[in-house]
DNA sequence: TCAGTTTGTGTCAGTGACTGACACAGTGTC
DNA sequence: GACACTGTGTCAGTCACTGACACAAACTGA
């Protein structure tokens, strides 16, 4: 496969869709105008979502890797949030491309369906690279649940960031998020009715 | 539309994605083991996956309701919490329906993607709830997050009732999510690397 | 240098999800 | 008895996605 090819289907992607829209933008046009074949479009990207996604794609895989490498006496918190700044050095490496996936996953609940999805497969590695440092089988749903904490913070700390068009602060805003749900959460019984 | 077709296409597309799988379970198939046309399918669900995820489509929306009906003195986490009791109710009224949706769930990534988007509509619905009684914007980052909190607590319990195979202790495994959650964000300072 | 393999692609035929338009029957209403 | 409303079938069509096959170019080793 060459990169370069998959580049400009990406490319090609966003752009029509940005014009006319997921639903009108079909895989063989986009194929079409990168002059390729549609067969191939479907060689380079399981799904149509998958071309506009590609750009994060690694993303999850990346932070799974960090976790593995942090230092086992770290608490799984603190391995968590600095496997984290992985995602936030990408993100402030590149943030055009964030805003970009982001305005689009907005607009089309079709790739906002396939980006979630995308997030769950990496809070599942996730999980399973914290599992290992726990002691805990791959998928347990403690390990799940930290993880998917993490995540839905992350997401927030994106969010603050894209509305303020302002990538550079996502470490900053991923803390804000973090201290955000702990204040949450801490407060007095939320048990009894 | 005739409830009771509604219900006999949901029962006739389980038992065949138990059978033979998601992918080989046609529209078309579903419809006809009901003595009904695909295009009388589509009227009914506007995607295959519907069919399976109908039972408990109207939940987020109940979980809204009670939501804005729960008395403005109480404490955001508080209300949330309690708004849950509806979703609490409703799995411990039928826990073999809930059980039969999260297995086919975990073997079928399609029906999980199509879940998810579902799920993300209900957080939507909730942090609108909750922002009113903030008198905050209707999708503000802030009751997104706290909802999006507490919708990873209810997964999170979920989980555990389904893999012990007791949907009745639903409502404490809520409290023991959220109090999990708790206690990994308690932990010291998670800044600074 | 040449046979053999690997890689990237086009072509073609096919399946299945989903949609719009139209016709038609049954049921209720005034 | 004219009229609207509801639920359904039929038909034609679009488009995502897949498998099989053929073909050319680039690479590989003797």
């Amino acid at each position: 496969m060459r990169e370069a090819i998959r580049a400009e289907l990406t490319a090609a992607a966003m752009r029509s869709i940005d014009e006319v829209g997921f639903a009108a933008t079909t895989a063989g046009a986009i194929a079409a105008s990168v002059g390729v074949t549609e067969r191939t479009f479907f060689r380079y990207f399981p799904t149509k979502e998958d071309a506009v996604l590609q750009p994060i794609e690694a993303l999850g895989p990346s932070i799974a890797e960090e976790l593995r490498r942090r230092p086992a006496a770290e608490t799984p918190a603190r391995a968590l949030r600095a496997a984290f700044a992985v995602a936030v050095d990408s993100v402030t490496a590149d943030p055009v491309t964030m805003a970009t996936v982001m305005r689009l996953n907005r607009n089309e609940p079709a790739l906002r369906g396939r980006h979630l999805q995308q997030q769950d497969l990496w809070v599942t590695a996730l999980a399973a690279a914290l599992g290992e440092r726990l002691g805990l089988p791959a998928d347990s749903p403690r390990s799940r649940l930290q993880c998917g904490l993490m995540m839905l913070a992350w997401e927030k700390a994106l969010t603050s960031c894209y509305e303020a068009g302002d990538f550079t602060r996502a470490g900053d805003e991923l803390d804000a998020a973090l201290e955000e749900s702990r204040a949450f959460l801490q407060v007095a019984p939320l048990t009894g009715r």
